[in-house]
DNA sequence: TATTGTTATACTCTATAACTATA
DNA sequence: TATAGTTATAGAGTATAACAATA
């Protein structure tokens, strides 16, 4: 039995869906990733999370849950995760006791330059399907729908 | 402590970065995916799975892993799955009995159908912040990235 | 009363390795 | 020897509910 050719994945029923675009490449990248990172460990989100520290200098924890998706409880581990690597610094808020206010440490930027460097070389491979103007576009577009997601929970 | 505008996920660090693009608008549809479908409580990958084979008619489970990212091991579970809701037959295949050959059945096209309209609908509040050209142009990159993909693991 | 963060917990997903049957 | 599918299992991810502290 031959493969129908596995690119066609059912024209008919699928091609005006979206989910299952992202879902297979995000799958490919994420395993990826995760094989070319073997060294740091990283929980899923904490990277993801230390990105919104960095640009987001006081954010609390429940601020990263809506920026990211990420479940509050979730949240938990990934920020003590952050902090036991020395990559964040939390303290309360004087404002609102109940909250942390989270900023970024310089060895967590220098983590982060560092997997923002290494992303981008796993990343190549796929983007490589596309010229630099097709990129451009295709980030831009997806930019939009984060936007709405963002925006619909805000 | 307010918010700095959750929408402005660090311009600096991740604006060449794809993973994180994917991995936001896909956590937000599967969960409204998975909210307005408790009555199927479809498992990871059936729906995908299904799509497959109704395409394919023929696949072996070991090109459905390759087609979706499915790790052989759970596949298992996911054509169990399919098989048990009679929405798939199964049988060995002549040429190689060590293979299965799986086709949709007419219940599978329905329930198939009905998935298909719903994810739709579940979209459509993601992707209305595109333009019909807009989301031509998306779907047309993201089919450039799956094929790169698959094509890498063929 | 509502919200932030925490814990406990249960369920699911994913990956690995060892196995069988076929090739 | 290699491949298709299976099983067992361990580890990680995800979600829910109950809770403490604070608003």
């Amino acid at each position: 039995m031959k493969t129908p050719k596995p690119a066609a994945i059912d024209r008919a029923t699928l091609d005006e869906l979206l989910g299952f675009r992202l879902r297979r490449v995000q799958i490919r990248l994420a395993r990826d990733f995760s094989a070319a990172t073997t060294d740091h460990v990283l929980r899923s989100g904490e990277y993801t999370a230390l990105a919104v520290i960095a640009s987001h200098p006081g954010v609390s924890q429940n601020e990263i849950c809506k920026a990211t998706g990420l479940d509050k409880s979730a949240a938990v581990a990934v920020i003590d995760g952050l902090h036991e690597r020395k990559w964040i610094t939390r303290r309360r808020s004087d404002q609102d006791r109940r909250r942390y206010v989270l900023t970024i440490s310089a060895a967590g930027r220098r983590a982060l330059a560092d997997l923002v460097g290494r992303t981008r070389h796993i990343e190549e491979p796929v983007l490589s399907a596309l010229s630099t103007r097709e990129r451009a576009q295709l980030f831009a577009l997806l930019d939009k729908l984060v936007e709405r997601v963002l925006a619909d929970q805000a």
